[in-house]
DNA sequence: TCGTCTTACGAGAAGCGTAAGAATT
DNA sequence: AATTCTTACGCTTCTCGTAAGACGA
């Protein structure tokens, strides 16, 4: 179960070929070959159907390990070698576009003031490359949000020991257009919404609806990336519902007409807060450390 | 990062010895730090201080990773011949001592009562060593019960994707001695405990108690076994206090005398129960799935 | 001086590439 | 016939063991 041949056989196995492959990973044919051959024969069960190279039974299951096993693998080198470096007076962060509200962005600027000399880099990308960035130290720290019920944690891949800690909560409401049979409520239960058009996005996932609720919620429409600009465009155009934090939201309730967004209504139940973590490994004492402090209430 | 190498470092460092570790491992001395040199230019960091063999700072961040590591190694290897065998007649059970109670042995007496050919094997361990027998495949179905709150999960090692479901919870009460000053009580409140002499046993770590209470809950003494019947001893003999499950204790308040044991007294606040969890990997159908349907409620 | 880790060196094994072979479409 | 995986073979690299060397207690 060499990590080498484990990524020689998720690659086989992605490309469904032994020679993409090998393209890929800078290897002969042949040498792939003998790689997953030698998978194999250390396991004493056959991996890949060939013609079409297509996983077997026991392959996928391997494919399942393989992935969280090769990334914690890199995790571990990164948090080694973070420990044995200098500590550097730049500092790389990594959050998903959520994340930063208006709270964070303050702290994060009161924190800077107290370092003037400290360079910063932030980098937006979604929730699972947030954790990545972290676990594998190309971040020093990161910021994800989600959506959660109060005070509970969210679920983030499983990248080893990795340290996290809820740093903002707030109220989570019901995005919809402005011109909505429902705007004008009050406050809505969720479990009246089941049967709604939904937005499907990174930033509020419907399966995770599903996970605090119970069935339903059928995507409307499905969108694959991670700008909150775009989506609160498409609630306004009527696309579908989606649940956003509500400084995110319009504060006064918009003139009707086409493209505008509603103030949002508040959910009744399930309470769901959106809540925002902040991940690091093991901090050195340095400039990373004291942002980590600043950014806690 | 060679895993090979990994549990080389481990054990190396476990014994604070190259040669120890070359006479565990098999290797000879010179092996062993051929290997260490090779990790540490792998990794390009020093992992061992010479005389005395002792971890480095960098060295001690991969020794947290390592054991994990090796577990989810070894847990995937098991996890894909597991899908690759054929089901066999002989099952293999791992529980904690207080896992198995009367509800679900019952419930294991009438699966086998529909199966009667199928070969039950049951070995008691700790929670730790349930999980990880589970995870290589050395038990086919764990049984590993624990403190939690009303349906939350317990926190079990992480051994990599093994499905976990509760088959029971029960009320948990206060175990004290017959003539304890606080034993005719009806109920009482945890935290009004935090002072009084606990025993730490794994049954009911003080940890954890902490983790859902608050700081306090001094071991007046650490029972290191995992044996019921010697903590009710312990108990009656006034050592100290602990929790149990309410089956466990005697069903009628005992004569207050030397040795006995009170009926134990419930917890108004938090409100705890005693959990069992089921363990279990990707099961294949066969006899495994379904003892596995038959012990959840 | 003794115990312990490191280094040098040779033998064996393992891994890769080239090239030819086999199997499927 | 073309594409793709497998096998054979030689070369290189890696890894281990033996044995000698270096370093501390």
């Amino acid at each position: 179960m060499d990590p080498h041949l484990l990524t020689t056989f998720t690659t086989v196995a992605r490309h469904g070929s032994f020679s993409a492959a090998a393209a890929e990973l800078g290897y002969t044919q042949s040498a792939i070959s003998q790689q997953i051959a030698a998978l194999e024969a250390d396991l004493g069960v056959a991996l890949l159907g060939r013609r079409p190279v297509e996983p077997t039974p026991a392959g996928r299951r391997l494919l399942e390990h393989a992935g969280p096993l090769l990334l914690r693998l890199r995790a571990a080198r990164a948090d080694v070698l973070r420990a044995a470096a200098q500590p550097r007076h730049r500092l790389r962060l990594a959050a998903t576009p959520l994340a930063v509200n208006a709270v964070l962005a303050a702290r994060l600027a009161r924190a800077r003031a107290q370092q003037p000399r400290l360079e910063v880099t932030l980098l937006t990308c979604g929730r699972e490359q947030v954790a990545t960035m972290v676990a594998e130290g190309e971040a020093d720290l990161g910021l994800a949000d989600g959506v959660a019920a109060p005070s509970d944690p969210l679920r983030l891949p499983d990248t080893g020991p990795m340290t996290t800690a809820g740093v903002s909560e707030e109220e989570l409401r019901v995005a919809l257009p402005a011109d909505h049979p429902l705007a004008g409520r009050a406050a809505l239960r969720l479990a009246d919404l089941v049967d709604a058009r939904w937005l499907q996005t990174p930033l509020c996932p419907l399966a995770r609806l599903r996970d605090l609720v119970g069935e339903g919620f059928a995507a409307a429409l499905d969108y694959r990336g991670d700008d909150v600009h775009t989506v609160v465009n498409l609630v306004a155009a009527g696309h579908g519902l989606t649940l956003l934090p509500a400084s995110v939201l319009p504060a006064a309730p918009a003139p009707s007409g086409c493209g505008a967004l509603a103030r949002g209504v508040p959910l009744a139940s399930p309470r769901l807060v959106h809540r925002v973590e902040l991940l690091h490994g093991a901090l050195p004492p340095g400039p990373a450390a004291d942002l980590a402090v600043a950014l806690s209430p």
